[in-house]
RNA sequence: CGGGAUGUAGCGCAGUCCGGUAGCGCGCUUCGUUCGGGACGAAGAGGCCGCAAGUUCGAAUCUUGUCAUCCCGACCA
């Protein structure tokens, strides 16, 4: 059975663009380019060589993925929400249905047109079939709210069938103008959670509660403070009443929304007729959430904690924990050696960390550490001759290059130990770098300057879009969020002079 | 799609103005010495100079076209 199909896009875009990550995902280094370019290549962590703005996520790249995906999974399970897949395609109908969800990614769709290919007639090639034309046009999902609220319609009919807390593993495709390895791709792995409740107040908790479970997963896996907070009208997703964020400072200054928790009202439901007869006998439409975090967390990561030396990876996340280096001149060293540490990879896993053993004899120990490095391994053992002697390793950290010499007597404690100042050390020099570069601005002319120093800068605001459109013409800043844990305070608007009830956070963003 | 730039070895680049049989660094292969922070020496392998047409005795180099890529902008939960 063969199945082919065609990609049209709605709106072509020619120069639509692989990005390399010289650019786009820059530390603060002045001379950062060619130190990224050893990072991706040698990382391992996507190729370069995209097609139409997507990426290939190599084995090491993955397995953080992976980390990330577990960790996330386990505390979507620990809220009661539970797995399930949806359609890659979904009927272009389904999507005129919620008028600003269409106006939201109508111009971003990839669009299947014909399933089936054949041979050139002229010879060379194959060409697509034109009697192979779809009825109705099919689209690769952006995201699967309006699939899931049709699905919806049939699984929810009583109050008794609420709440439905499902999410979704899934890859979407969204064919933006200009593409950013990791942080806007063509193509992307995410998560997308859809939850259906009867209440309004029960849909708002969800979305809440989804918000703090990723501002804890940032902070606690992946070591990145993050501000929690609520999008402006500008900056809200498609159909949303009501868009929750997180928001990230990366090393540069710039902001990255690093996840989103949509309180959806009953726009879903209206637009799919979703609705269920309440308590009371009362016909009633159902109160939707939906939630998502994707591979953009990977460039988060790198972007947030990566230094020159190439990446740095929190131990919770990271593919290896700890890797070991053997060192040795002659063969007679070399057995004892591997022996040693052979040893010491055992009683390390014993603790279930995750212990690479770098014995390969065809590249010399410097060269080794310095490629783990770049791979971002947390915590790395060396150990030769001398060390077998003293009962000793040498022990190098990631986050501050800091090394020492120890006995390996109560290693196992001692690394596990490390493990975790490393990952509270990392997650805490995020955060002074990111309160080292917040600032409140009372001015405008401050607030100019400020901006162009790439800072976060906490301003008032009148509250209307067009203030909020203005400022971004004028400095390319946006409002991030309005911080969900700040306090009211009176003040005027940075640029209209306008009365307003509390700060806002202003930055440039990705 | 508007403005700017670039396509030469696996990667990064020089050579193009002023036409004359293809260069450098890294990487790769082999041998030797090395091995506690990306080793050194010697010898090698690897290129329809993005593609097409034109000018010319002769084109990586000049002309035209075309394709691709990158940057800025517009766009973007």
């Amino acid at each position: 059975m063969q199945f082919f199909f065609i990609f049209a896009c709605v709106k072509i875009y020619k120069y639509y663009t692989k990005i390399t990550m010289a650019k786009e995902l820059t530390s603060r280094q002045e001379n950062y380019s060619q130190w990224y370019n050893d990072l991706v290549t040698k990382a391992d962590l996507a190729e370069n060589s995209a097609v139409r703005g997507c990426m290939v996520i190599k084995p090491y790249g993955y397995a953080i993925w992976e980390f990330m995906r577990d960790a996330l999974d386990k505390m979507f399970k620990d809220t009661g929400h539970v797995n399930a897949y949806f359609p890659l395609f979904i009927p272009k109908s389904f999507f005129s249905k919620e008028a600003s969800h269409v106006e939201g990614f109508a111009k971003e769709c990839a669009v299947v047109t014909h399933y089936r290919l054949k041979n050139n007639p002229n010879g060379s090639g194959v060409v697509v079939d034109p009697d192979a034309k779809l009825e109705e046009e099919l689209i690769v999902r952006p995201t699967s709210e309006t699939i899931i609220w049709d699905t919806y319609r049939n699984w929810i009919k009583s109050y008794r069938d609420l709440p439905i807390l499902v999410n979704q593993w899934a890859n979407v495709v969204r064919w933006e103008m200009r593409t950013r390895l990791f942080l806007r791709t063509a193509e992307f792995l995410w998560q997308e959670g859809h939850t259906a409740h009867a209440t309004r107040e029960e849909a708002m908790a969800e979305a809440r509660k989804m918000l703090d479970v990723y501002s804890e997963f940032a902070e606690k896996y992946m070591a990145l403070p993050v501000i929690r907070g609520i999008k402006s009208a500008n900056e809200r997703f498609a159909g949303a009443e009501e868009t929750f964020c997180i928001e990230a400072m990366m090393q540069d200054g710039k902001a990255l929304q690093a996840g989103t928790s949509h309180f959806l009202a009953q726009n879903f439901a209206k637009a799919f007729d979703v609705k269920f007869l309440n308590k009371e006998n009362k016909l009633e439409y159902v109160w939707a959430t939906s939630w998502g975090v994707s591979t953009r967390l990977m460039g988060a990561l790198i972007m947030a904690h990566s230094d020159d030396n190439g990446l740095v990876l929190p131990p919770k996340i990271a593919p290896i924990e700890v890797v070991i280096v053997p060192i040795y001149k002659t063969d007679e060293q070399r057995q004892i050696v591997l022996d040693y540490c052979a040893n010491l990879k055992q009683r390390l896993e014993s603790r279930r960390m995750r212990v690479k053993f770098d014995d390969r004899d065809t590249q010399k120990p410097g060269f080794k550490f310095a490629e783990w490095e770049l791979k971002g391994v947390p915590v790395r053992i060396a150990a030769g001759p001398r060390d077998v002697e003293n009962n000793s390793v040498e022990l190098a950290r990631r986050d501050t290059l800091e090394k020492s010499t120890i006995s390996i007597d109560n290693i196992e404690d001692y690394i596990t130990k490390l493990l975790d100042e490393i990952q509270d050390n990392i997650f805490q020099k995020a955060l002074d770098f990111r309160q080292s570069r917040t600032v409140k601005a009372d001015t405008w002319e401050e607030f100019k300057e400020q901006i162009e120093n790439s800072m976060f800068v906490y301003a008032h605001w009148d509250g209307t879009p067009e203030t909020e459109q203005k400022i971004k013409e004028e400095t390319k800043a946006t409002i991030r969020c309005i911080p969900l844990d700040d306090d009211f305070e009176d003040g005027k608007c940075i640029y209209s002079g306008q009365p307003s009830k509390r700060r806002v956070i202003f930055a440039r963003a990705y």
